[in-house]
RNA sequence: GCCUUUGUGUCGGAACUGGUAUACGAGUCGCACUUAAAAUGCGAUGCCCGUAAGGGAUUGAGGGUUCGAAUCCCUCCAAAGGCACCA
């Protein structure tokens, strides 16, 4: 028997008898209260490294601690696997996307994500570029055209030069790409297709308060991403042209009276209308100019304010104040109205564009109720209308109201939200997506493909030129098709859509993976669906979150599935990050950073369960992770700590075939102090502790999975003491109510330990087995070996079941998860802490349960605290239950 | 600029609803085993003063609430993330 730990010799063998059992296969409808556990699907891109490991980790833990408590759990994989990197590949390397992705994704199943441990059920792996997958994606785009959510539009749209393609606002960040964070995003004006997820706007934001098992701050991110603004719009006629009018959109409709003037964005259709002959050549150059700037230019806050008067003025419906129509860039024409009235007291942007321009600033809110005269900046507070008309003497708050209703009442506007979400951007002009149905008909106009011509196939033999837009619209053979209409001759649509389509409905599909018929049964969809727990990264806070919301939103309204929201339960791990040699600071772990830890490598060395235990114990889950070596051999280390205390009870016969020690018990186990000495009570306590705090430490509350590990750790050591000292070399003492040994040695000791009671032996046991039980999550493979080992597989039969070898190996995975005793998860005796005036004093050991008078007469008889209250009365005395006495003085 | 989060030994981090701050691990040191090293087992290990017994300060800084604060409140500082001319 080998007493050295080697991870190599049983991992990839516990793998392969997981397989074959199945016990990782979720069953649908069953009557098991079902566990849906969902990671976020990776993209194929070829190599995971241990910073990807870590989300997995997670996931698989949630997993299987549910599967030992007794849940249907479906735990799922696919792959995310349409999308650019592959194309990209396909022209530098001339290899094609579809090899290039389902040789990566070989490579990743098989030597990485298996090897890792993970319990995933495979027979419902989809990937999004099979056409299989990609089938449904299209039908559920079809089913959304029905129902008017995709339209086509020519619009001013976010164009990346490196990707060669459009992109959606969510994938802009600070004005560039979101994969190429160097390349400057360019506007163009493009007709591109669109799904209308601002017909959801409310719903997705009022759903967000159903998430409660949402980090707060996903849940804001999207709140703020939606940006909902309540106010009114307020219409002012042009003064020469009383047939105009602008209409502007403001939250502050109580500053009215201290409109000064009213701005359009360069882009507004009414500028050229408005714009007088003498005014024509300087506001042309300057719209020409606005034009040039890019995005990011013009976003940037403190800049200078620029703008040109038109020459046309307009009437303030309030007070008939007649102000000039400015053009300036700093109004967006994308964001309501495309024009905004300009109030210097009371808007710090309006407050510098009128000091530059020289234009009035009347104070209209004062705190005081009085003018204040000069202005030194914007006053934006709460306050006292004045200047105002019949508001005067109104509250701003008040007044907001009251005049939103006057110009409803004097049909000069009204109340208006305004939302900042718009609506999605789904067309890439790219080769390696899913195709949109749709063709385009010289007579018809654009016609969907008819349901039962479903799929669009993409077709492989295309050419990879890498420039010159996509290799589909040089496939005339797949580009001309008859109209779905009238038969006539029609085009394809040659734009693929946006990869985030495909992982917005991914979820759903893991309940029926692989139904050839429909995209996915909708009893399964409604068994499974919505997901219990759901892991992923922070990046797609605003992205993939809240597609997926608006699909299941509108899959719902078409009848499709069941549930609001798709997600009840998010957790966002944080990232893992490592010293980079190339920038010498600590950041995330990638390839282009070198600091990278590969999987294969630290899986030989020092196997998956290391990897896993690392991962979990280094940093809590939402907290960033910093990857060590020495750290991670820590972990190897404790593994091969509990190897050889196993090994050495086996060879010594006091556990496994050859003892006559129990080994079957039932949820809680010994349950009773009865018949035990010290040691073994001791132990039993530990024990008892333990599976209570791992417990706790799991749920979702906690997903505490560091201290989870650390109270384990206490655990072998505990083990480690009550070995040595049962086996007669070294005495014990008690520390804190535990009893620890000291001296002795382990190897040589547990030999002793067959001399040991029987009632010994099975309290050591029964600890030994609730450990691998509460670690069998976290380290699946050692846990399965020494429990199987250790013959405790075969509970609840007789024990002369056939266990390795036989076909009723009952893996530890399906094991039921332990259960503890309240009463004998502490000790009988407890130190009590005796204070004064809050400050430590002196400890002393008492029975646990002591009442206050005991404990009270305790204190003051304590030589230390006597001294310390010497001579003075005790005004006031406190006692914490178990924990402390506390006398004021 | 606005919003959010986080600041605890040499390092990663514990301390759940205010009640023994520094669990567990890493590192370091010592002992045992060994011809030796590694591995392993055992022990020590936050800081300052002290030979010791013991004492003192301490959870980014300062203040407050409380018998008692890492934890609650206020101000400030630092780091990370999100939003950013959104009217």
């Amino acid at each position: 028997m080998g007493t050295q730990y080697n991870p190599q010799q049983i991992e990839e063998k516990w793998q392969a008898e997981w397989e074959n059992l199945g016990i990782y296969k979720a069953i649908d409808n069953d009557s098991r209260p079902k566990f849906y556990s969902l990671v976020m699907f990776p993209y194929p891109s070829g190599d995971l490294h241990m910073g990807h490991m870590r989300v997995y980790t997670i996931s698989d833990v949630i997993s299987r601690h549910k599967r030992m408590l007794g849940f249907n759990v479906l735990n799922p994989m696919g792959w995310d696997a349409f999308g650019l990197p592959a194309e990209n590949a396909a022209i530098k390397r001339k290899l094609h996307p579809e090899s290039w992705t389902k040789s990566n994704i070989k490579y990743m199943r098989d030597e990485q994500l298996k090897k890792l441990g993970t319990s995933y059920d495979w027979d419902r792996e989809v990937n999004t570029c099979d056409v299989e997958y990609y089938h449904w994606t299209q039908w559920v785009l079809l089913k959304f055209y029905e129902k008017g959510l995709v339209y086509r539009k020519s619009a001013p749209v976010n164009w990346c030069p490196d990707c060669a393609t459009v992109l959606a606002n969510e994938q802009v960040e600070n004005g560039a790409c979101w994969r190429h964070p160097e390349t400057t995003v360019e506007q163009k004006m493009m007709a591109q297709w669109f799904l209308k997820i601002t017909a959801y706007t409310e719903p997705l934001l009022q759903d967000l308060d159903l998430l409660k098992g949402w980090p707060e701050r996903v849940c804001l991110m999207q709140k703020n991403w939606i940006g909902k603004s309540v106010g009114a719009e307020l219409q002012f006629t042009v003064e020469s042209k009383p047939n105009v009018k602008i209409t502007v959109f403001t939250t502050r409709p109580d500053t009215v009276f201290g409109v000064s003037y009213v701005v359009l964005a360069p882009e507004n259709p009414l500028v050229q209308e408005l714009t007088t002959p003498e005014n024509k050549e300087a506001v042309e150059n300057y719209v020409k100019e606005s034009k040039l700037k890019s995005e990011l230019d013009r976003m940037t806050t403190d800049k200078d304010k620029t703008g040109v008067p038109t020459g046309s003025f307009v009437v303030n419906p309030f007070n008939g104040d007649i102000v000039p129509i400015w053009v300036a860039d700093y109004v967006l024409m994308s964001y309501g109205t495309g024009a905004v009235m300009g109030v210097p007291a009371h808007d710090e942007r309006d407050f510098a564009f009128a000091k530059k321009f020289n234009l009035p600033i009347t104070e209209v809110i004062s705190p005081t109720g009085e003018a204040s005269g000069e202005l030194k900046a914007a006053y934006t507070e709460d306050g006292t209308m004045i200047n105002s008309g019949n508001f005067n003497g109104l509250s701003n708050e008040e007044a907001k109201q009251k005049m939103t209703d006057w110009a409803a009442q004097n049909q000069s506007g009204g109340p208006r939200v305004q939302y900042r979400l718009r609506d999605w951007l789904i067309s890439r002009q790219r080769y390696w997506g899913c195709p949109i149905p749709l063709v385009h008909c010289e007579k018809c106009g654009v016609v969907p493909v008819k349901e039962q011509d479903l799929p669009v196939v993409l077709p492989l033999d295309v050419e990879f030129t890498g420039e010159g837009g996509s290799p589909l619209g040089k496939n005339q053979a797949w580009l001309d098709v008859s109209c779905p209409g009238c038969g006539g001759p029609a085009r394809r649509e040659t734009d693929t859509m946006d990869t985030f389509i495909d992982s917005s409905w991914y979820f759903l599909r893991y309940a029926d993976a692989k139904n050839t018929k429909v995209a996915f049964d909708k009893k399964k969809v409604d068994y499974w669906m919505p997901v219990d727990q759901y892991v992923g990264g922070i990046e797609h806070a605003i992205l993939h979150l809240l597609y997926s919301r608006f699909f299941t939103k509108a899959l719902r309204d078409c009848g499709l599935v069941s549930c609001d929201e798709p997600f009840t339960n998010l957790l966002s791990q944080g990232m893992v990050v490592k010293h980079s040699t190339i920038s010498g600071r600590i950041e995330k772990m990638s390839k282009s950073r070198g600091n990278v830890v590969g999987t294969t490598d630290f899986f030989k060395k020092y196997g998956a369960d290391a990897a896993r235990l690392f991962t979990l114990f280094a940093a809590p889950p939402e907290q960033e992770l910093e990857w060590s070596e020495e750290g991670a051999v820590g972990q190897f280390r404790f593994l091969g700590r509990i190897w050889r205390m196993v090994q050495d009870l086996l060879d010594a016969n006091v556990l496994g075939k050859g003892s006559k020690t129990k080994k079957y018990f039932g949820k809680t186990g010994i349950s009773s102090f009865e018949g035990l000495n010290s040691n073994s009570k001791a132990l039993l306590q530990v024990t008892h502790k333990t599976i209570k705090a791992v417990t706790d430490d799991l749920s979702r509350e906690r997903f505490s999975f560091n201290t989870a590990i650390a109270r384990c750790m206490e655990l072998v050591n505990a083990l480690y003491g009550f070995v040595a000292t049962s086996g007669g070399g070294g005495s014990t003492e008690s520390k804190g109510g535990v009893a620890v040994a000291t001296g002795g040695q382990s190897g040589a000791a547990s030999s002793d330990l067959a001399n040991c009671s029987e009632k010994d032996k099975e309290v050591l046991a029964f600890s030994i087995r609730s450990l691998l039980l509460l670690l069998a999550p976290m380290a699946p493979h050692l846990c399965e070996e020494l429990y199987q080992e250790c013959g405790f597989a075969a509970e609840g039969s007789d024990g002369n079941g056939s266990q390795n070898g036989g076909a009723t190996i009952a893996s530890i995975h399906v094991a039921e998860w332990p259960g503890f005793v309240e009463e004998l998860t502490t000790a009988d005796e407890i130190e009590l802490v005796l204070q004064v005036n809050g400050k430590i004093i002196s400890k002393t050991m008492v029975k646990r349960g002591i009442s206050e008078e005991e404990a009270k007469t305790t204190a003051f008889e304590d030589e230390k605290i006597k001294k310390k209250v010497e001579g003075q009365t005790p005004k006031k005395v406190i006692f914490v239950k178990d924990r402390l006495v506390n006398i004021v003085v």
